[in-house]
DNA sequence: CTGAAAGCGCTTACAG
DNA sequence: CTGAAAGCGCTTACAG
């Protein structure tokens, strides 16, 4: 017996209201218009009868759904559980929530993943998975939806984007090897269709010239997974 | 100027049609209903104008928001990536998506985030964060929606439970030290309020007393997190 | 095979 | 301060 959760018609029934008096009553934003012993009372046949407002149907009404969606490129790398962390935390303080989807390595899915979210009205979109030049970033041009980037930029900057720098952090690594004595340095470089691949293997590049080093091997991996790194190396 | 995304009525209108027709004609499920030349021509204006459907809309016309609930009691720990990926491919290949909430560790949190999940009539819920005797089962329960639990299970089995016997796992861990002619053995036990603390105090208990092993210490740790492990070592 | 109406559960002008 | 109506974008009986 599954029993069907109650509407604000219902509650504003049994409290015997109008039901836009009880939707302004039970929004903490429209509180203040309802008298308050009034409101009082609506909030607790609310509680009583375990009123739930449908976030969805308010959705239709005002057009917001309160939902962002977040495209990652591999939901199982360890990498991005503290991006995803950060964005829910974020997002929930403010009432939203955060739908995910996976995007697997491709552009393609990137944006069907992006098409989806798009159906479901997500607010905005943060996408973790850009390539250089990526089309989820073209599609939310055109169609106007916000859209943040992290973790990997695009070649040319369009968009909201947050990212560490690569390439310094590349430096870093390599002054740190050459530091403890390291002269033969070899990098397996990422896929460099995408800014982190791109930037670090530039930047192991420049330092090892600025060492005054030998170019050691650069091997470029096609892609960010175990199997390709193994191959690669 | 943000364009507004084009509604079935506006498809409609362009294909000289009525909404209920188009509404059809793009539905896979019920475009055979639809004659053929008729369907791919409205097929085709729909795809001009970029038409796509509005989940949510459609959802408060059905009741099926196409919407799972993933409550996670840690997301940035890497153990819940694989996790999450397993059930958003799933979720994925039937056209639903997954919405992601921090439990944060305690029941009080995972049970707000339920709530706030059923606020959005998510069709079904999953949650790796499951005490052993957890509010949120009680709550779906109640309320009739389906829940899974993965990775930690209740003392009672109420719902369907996806775990490894973790129990079993420590027992061949232990035997496996033992093996190796290890004698002292220590524990640095998990939560004992979650399946996972307690099940593997259990295995570890069993095993070194059937290896004849003298009880090594074992210490609880009050959370899964860096600094409580710390502590108890 | 296609159309017209009703309604899912909200919120927002508009009245009073 | 409260009520009544309209409408968000769909889908589903009900007609024809």
């Amino acid at each position: 017996m599954k029993q069907t959760a109650p509407t604000l018609k219902m509650i504003a029934a049994a409290a015997g209201v109008h039901a836009s008096t009880a939707s302004r009553a039970l929004d903490p934003a429209r509180r203040h218009l309802i008298a308050e012993p009034l409101a009082r009372h609506i909030e607790e046949t609310a509680r009583e009868l375990g009123y739930r407002r449908n976030v969805g149907a308010a959705a239709l009404r005002t057009g917001r759904s309160q939902l962002v969606g977040v495209i990652l490129p591999d939901v199982a790398n360890p990498v991005f559980g503290p991006i995803l962390q950060g964005v829910e935390e974020a997002l929930a303080e403010e009432g939203y929530a955060a739908i995910i989807a996976n995007a697997g390595g491709t552009a393609e899915k990137a944006l069907g993943a992006a098409e989806n979210l798009l159906a479901r009205r997500v607010d905005a979109l943060v996408s973790a998975s850009a390539e250089l030049d990526d089309p989820v970033v073209s599609l939310c041009l055109e169609t106007g939806i916000p859209l943040v980037l992290v973790n990997r930029a695009e070649a040319r900057l369009r968009t909201h984007t947050v990212v560490a720098d690569d390439r310094r952090g590349m430096r870093f690594a390599v002054e740190q090897l050459a530091a403890l004595g390291h002269r033969h340095i070899g990098h397996i470089a990422g896929p460099q269709g995408v800014s982190t691949g791109l930037w670090r293997r530039d930047g192991f590049i420049e330092a090892m010239r600025e060492m005054g080093l030998a170019a050691g091997p650069v091997v470029t991996a096609t892609a960010y997974s175990r199997a390709s790194g193994a191959m690669a190396a």
